[in-house]
RNA sequence: GGAGGGGUGGCUGAGCGGUCGAAAGCGCUGGUCUUGAAAACCAGAGGAGGAUCACCUCCCCAGGGUUCGAAUCCCUGCCCCUCCGCCA
């Protein structure tokens, strides 16, 4: 969330920084209904106080045993007046807080310019992309007997897949591997969150409330949806929690599957695993005090890419322009890993620094050592890597012309001795 | 699923429908004392929102209701605990 006194103070400035990310705000009605709230609450609280204070006078005069009936005939229609008033407030409240919880993130002035992906800009790349002396197999193509996606379209339908044998042992070894490298050597805490949460949840990290439809819901009488991430779980632990500055920073990871329902996205991706309804993911989470978030973000980034490193996977960093922000982040640095059939980088993380924007709307804060007042802390949070999206990267990078692909180094602890696998029919 | 008991400030825990944002203890912060620390003593301190920055409003799990007035009474929901049943 946008800070409310921000908004009010510069609604036009704010305009003008999100109409980078190509949002329009809609200035006029931010205006009218704040003005409307102003005096709805001015109004509220005047009619409050008078109740308060007249109240109270009739405790003291009936206490002292005088007549309360004059008292209680001055403070008349004075209930049904306040009702009013409340009523109408609460309602401009609910909208103008429905509004503010629709604007996204001001993305920070390092964020280059552009509309969409092909404006990102390229920070650095990691090993310059092998030449193969053959014409390297896309993943479908190379293990057509472990990866079953007709199996898993019958199941579940399209966007799902089934791995057999050594593929799902790699897969398995991959976050292993991954959890392992931030806990041990990145001084992560490991945690283990629920897959189910709830609307406060999701409105905290932003997913809501718009974008309820790339989520899946979950039936039945409660309001709860499977999570599309671990961010919003993990995120969410701090939320309406004042934490110690000593506590500070927490550093997370958590393995998880993911949900997206991909509305929106028919068209694209359509062929092999790379975008599935679930998948796991290894996600790095930061709660920061609010001056280290940069420094944070550089940090976070590097251990996604040390993960890219250790299995010797070429990659480029990129930084993605104000169009291809996501709607909470402030700056986000993506992660490309190199895919030989498709001969480009694809995305396989994406590390953000959200500032204060869900510490805000998740009332998570630390006591200022200073001030020893309660601030907003800083969230960041970025894929460690998405698994999937790795195994299909190995697949493809470590394909050797003859059906075979081999185990990188750094998985050969994971795989019981298993150093390659035959993934032809 | 059935039966019962609870949700009050960082924690424990009081609180007749009327200055109750709320006693007390612990913990915390500052001070006195001390070479230093502890102890003792003194003092201080909740969160959110708004504002004409003097103040005002809201918050005792959440949402409704009764009342001139609700932490306190009523209803609903959520969560926690105990027992029984079932169960990965």
């Amino acid at each position: 969330m946008i800070e409310p006194a921000r908004l009010r103070r510069d609604i036009q400035g704010v305009a003008s920084r999100l109409a980078l990310r190509g949002f329009t705000l809609d200035v006029a009605r931010f205006e009218a209904l704040d003005t409307r709230r102003r005096d709805l609450q001015a109004e509220t609280e005047r009619l409050r106080n008078e109740r308060r204070t007249t109240s109270r006078r009739i405790g003291a005069a009936k206490a002292a045993g005088e007549d309360i009936a004059p008292l209680v005939a001055a403070v008349g229609g004075l209930g049904d007046r306040l009702s009013a008033a409340a009523r109408d407030f609460d309602s401009v409240r609910a909208e103008l807080d429905e509004f503010s919880r629709s604007l996204p993130n001001v993305p920070d002035a390092s964020v280059p310019p552009g509309r969409d992906e092909s404006d990102n800009l390229e920070l650095r790349r990691w090993r310059e992309p092998a030449d193969f002396n053959f014409t390297p197999k896309d993943h479908v193509d190379l293990a057509p007997s472990l990866l079953d996606l007709e199996a898993a379209a019958k199941l579940s339908g399209a966007r799902f897949s089934v791995l057999r044998g050594p593929l799902a042992r790699l897969h398995r070894a991959l976050v292993q591997f991954m959890v392992d490298t931030h806990v041990q050597d990145h001084g992560y805490e490991e945690v283990y969150v629920p897959y189910i949460v709830d609307r406060a949840a999701l409105l905290g990290t932003g997913q809501l409330p718009k974008f309820e439809d790339d989520l899946f819901a979950v039936r039945g009488e409660r309001d709860q949806f499977l999570i599309p991430t671990a961010e919003v779980p993990v995120t969410n632990l701090v939320r309406e929690r004042i934490l110690a500055a000593s506590e500070l920073p927490l550093r997370f990871v958590a393995h998880t599957p993911c949900f997206r329902s991909e509305a929106g996205n028919y068209g694209k991706d359509t062929r092999g695993m790379f975008r599935q309804h679930q998948f796991e993911k290894v996600e790095l989470v930061q709660v920061v005090a609010a001056g280290d978030s940069w420094p944070a973000l550089e940090e976070l980034t590097g251990h996604a890419e040390t993960i890219l490193r250790k299995l010797d996977l070429p990659y480029r960093a990129v930084a993605l322009c104000a169009g291809d922000l996501g709607f909470a982040a402030a700056k986000t640095i993506d992660l490309e890993v190199w895919l030989p059939a498709e001969r480009r980088y694809r995305e396989i993380s994406s590390c953000s620094n959200f500032l204060d924007f869900q510490a805000r709307r998740m009332m998570a804060r630390c006591r200022s050592p200073e001030s020893g007042r309660p601030e907003y802390v800083h969230t960041l949070n970025g894929s460690g890597l998405a698994v999937g999206r790795t195994l299909i990267a190995i697949m493809e990078n470590y394909q050797d012309g003859d059906g075979a692909i081999h185990v990188p180094d750094a998985l050969r602890a994971y795989m019981g001795g298993v150093t390659r696998l035959d993934a032809a029919a």
